[in-house]
DNA sequence: TGCATACTCTATTAAATCTATAGGATAATA
DNA sequence: TATTATCCTATAGATTTAATAGAGTATGCA
């Protein structure tokens, strides 16, 4: 399941995202609109601006802006950083990876080769879309 | 991420489909050779049966034993039993639909538009691979 | 300088979910 | 009838997620 936090970040990016400008935008109005509670979507935005993805500025008429363009910031990137690992077993992790204690030999694990497929295709899904193309 | 139950299930049919026989397996056998809790995994065994793709015997001799090839066992089926939704929000769910409450138009979502597209290429893959697969 | 504004940061709480365990009930076998 | 092994419900413990609180910091402007 996909967590609110990393829902409500991609919405507060294609929001972001939609504006003709690269004004600030100030927390409370995204949240407003997109109906997100504003102190949960300030932590949210903290991390997106942390990882590179936004920029802010403080005082009046200060918000949160875009620092790249919509088409070059890559679903792959958000996942990672808003949800975590993209695969559904650390074992078959890229950036993640953890053996299970549980078992013997990946090579012969049913699971493992189960996850590995579901990682590829949901990999490849998140580096075919960027931001632009969830408008 | 994948829940531990849905992994121990599938290690458990997994180990069964294995056998060569069809007679039945006791709980503790599967528990000690998976690396699996015997309680937990007596739950995950009884839904399992439950949903249709096992059978039991109680009293001696007694266990758990499958009751279709695997190459019948769908991991679709498995996984919506086991896991619950494949889709990673409601709101793409095909089995488990529901609208957002914060969404007022899901064809201008992007979260939509992207989760659809996770949830289409996962659902590929478990329709593709069957119990006998993973062997 | 002083004040209002809006982001920054840490800590904590509340809720939900997942994992695991306990223990008695039930059915089959010998 | 004793033994074996599944059946079933309830519950405890652990972890994660979601949300809130409140003080701190930088900015802009009069």
């Amino acid at each position: 399941m996909l967590s609110k936090k990393t829902k409500y970040g991609l919405k507060a990016l294609t929001f972001l995202a939609k504006r003709d400008d690269k004004s600030p935008v100030q927390i409370s109005e995204i949240a407003e609109q997109e109906n997100i509670s504003q102190k949960f979507l300030e932590s949210i935005l903290l991390t997106l601006r942390k990882n590179g993805f936004l920029g802010s500025k403080k005082g009046k008429g200060g918000g949160y802006y875009l620092i790249k363009e919509p088409q070059e910031i890559s679903m792959t990137q958000v996942m990672r950083v808003l949800e975590g690992p993209i695969a559904m077993v650390p074992c078959v992790s890229l950036n993640f990876y953890e053996k299970c204690d549980d078992c013997p030999d990946e090579n012969t694990c049913g699971v493992n080769k189960l996850m590995l497929q579901v990682r590829d295709s949901a990999l490849e899904i998140y580096r075919n879309n960027t931001l632009a193309d969830l408008i």
